[in-house]
DNA sequence: ATCGAACTACGATAGTCATCGAACTTCCAT
DNA sequence: ATGGAAGTTCGATGACTATCGTAGTTCGAT
């Protein structure tokens, strides 16, 4: 009864810069925040289409941290979770950053 | 006989994202560097001299931490360590990034 | 020479977290 | 209505890490 429940999303003034920065440290996490930044910011791709060598639940798990940390949105459609990132939230909070670590050399 | 031994630092292409950003998301570490990038990049402080509700044993802990993600540069100066932000490695690596960061609403 | 200040090294501990597999739910096609 | 596809939940596990106190080192000042 508690399975698919809803999926909670700190609001833009709940949002604090150590769950970003934990969220963005992780080599599997700032994969998908590269791979999301590519994407137009209305789309959404659901977190089963990144390749990543992980399970399925780990996947959740990763996707989770993000949501929570205020990088992307999640929103279902159907039994997939399109994914997005926040980046107008991310760039008001914190101008340059997001850019700045996506022009990390790899 | 391997005490004070000296203090490695990574080049800037040896600096990983990864690193600085898990390096950042400790609140002890944010503030640091928060107090850092006020001062002069010319001058240095005394890791001590911070002052942070720690031990010294974690203070020293939390420094190298920085020190070896290439967050900082610390350099010996009689019993003192001085430290100082790698701003300019920073700022090539990652353009944006840190002014973005420290302009997060505390 | 000795003492204290500043820091490091070490070991211990408790907490967090990335990972997985298995079982479950939800929804869509057939 | 059945089956599969997409995700979630739930332990469990192993790795990492933030913290501390204690002991040790280095260096400057007395």
């Amino acid at each position: 009864m508690d399975v698919m429940t809803d999926l909670p999303h700190p609001a833009r003034d709940e949002i604090r810069i150590e769950a970003v920065l934990h969220a963005l440290a992780d080599p599997v996490r700032l994969q998908m925040v590269r791979v999301l930044a590519q994407l137009p910011d209305d789309g959404g791709i659901a977190c089963g289409a990144i390749e990543l060598p992980i399970s399925k639940s780990t996947r959740t798990h990763h996707i989770r941290t993000l949501r929570e940390a205020g990088v992307v949105w999640v929103r279902p459609e159907g039994t997939a979770r399109l994914t997005t990132l926040r980046r107008d939230d991310l760039d008001a909070l914190y101008p340059g950053m997001l850019d700045g670590i996506l022009k990390a050399p790899r």
